[in-house]
DNA sequence: TTGGAAATGTTATATAATAACACGTTCACC
DNA sequence: GGTGAACGTGTTATTATATAACATTTCCAA
């Protein structure tokens, strides 16, 4: 079986990129050929685009870079229906504050939408937490709410941006 | 002063929505008098609108109301500004996977989005939790990243929807 | 009073997502 | 190898959400 997750929280960090990348793109073939779904050309190169980086991309952006690559005109349906199935396959997650889509780099479990997004650089950190999940289960449960899916968006400055003082120097 | 809040998760509840409304408008006067910021007749009529239930209010759907009540026309920025100083203000919240709004339960104290939001019946549920919040800030340490604001969704089923059933008549 | 800031009105446009239908490809089954 | 149903993609049009830019009005402090 071939490498099945990118280490937590590597997007805030100085990394290779390029195996974050080639790590995602196999587990992405494997998972797709193991759950018996089709990950086509086309599906493939938008996952592709999207992991190019850990910036949360938007469909319209994609949906350029898309065309340029193809060298041929792409329609909005083109894209949305290719983010569509890679969501569903929890090969990548919507950052509904953004309106933009990222990879996921641990797609093999059922998780939850757990981002810290940088004010400054633009990179989504996906982490997960055993006490956080727990703490918001004890939250729904006092109320008998029962939980479905969550999502949680925490923006504010990374490490790295924190420690280059790009946060000291706004307007 | 005016009453300064809403029991918490009332909104997953049966009870007296009249005085969630005035509590509500009441507190956002004597809130905004104090900040020495201006309540004003459109800004009012908006956040009444939205109070009318807990179910978030789509912007357009805002406007449209709006333009029932005020007999004239009605244009997108108009509402758009008004959310603008609702936000700022901490009287209402945006529902990010919603694209919609809803009033603030506790508009006097600084704090984070937090929704349980019922799938069936569309409400929305404002919570706190001090070891979520911890929880979150413990994993934001890890990482070295620095939380300036974050927002949770959570989708599921309320209380009453559950009871009652609804939940499983899905097709 | 009056002048500048804040609020609102108005028109146009940007940005994000989906509907509806046509066309092509794949693959199990004959 | 043919065939058709399911799936995937192309294409056009439209809907939904939000903002830009500038004109006009209202408010309030000096
Ligand atoms: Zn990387
Ligand atoms: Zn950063
Ligand atoms: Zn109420
Ligand atoms: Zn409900």
């Amino acid at each position: 079986m071939p490498d099945t997750s990118i280490p937590t929280a590597i997007a805030g960090t100085r990394h290779d990129h390029s195996r974050c990348i080639s790590t995602a793109m196999t587990t992405a073939r494997s998972l797709c050929a193991q759950k018996g779904v089709r990950l086509t050309e086309l599906r493939e190169q938008v996952l592709n685009l999207i992991w190019q980086s850990h910036k949360p991309l938007g469909a319209y952006e994609l949906m350029e870079q898309l065309a340029r690559e193809t060298t041929r005109r792409v329609a909005p349906p083109t894209v949305y229906r290719a983010l569509e199935f890679l969501l569903e396959q929890g090969l990548v997650h919507r950052i509904n504050s953004l309106n933009a889509y990222v990879g996921c780099t641990h797609p093999r479990q059922e998780h939850a939408t757990n981002f810290l997004i940088c004010r400054h650089c633009g990179v989504a950190i996906e982490f997960a937490s055993v006490p956080l999940e727990s703490s918001l289960q004890a939250s729904a449960d006092e109320l008998g709410f029962v939980i479905e899916a969550h999502s949680i968006e925490v923006v504010g400055s990374c490490k790295r941006c924190t420690d280059q003082g790009v946060a000291s120097h706004e307007h």
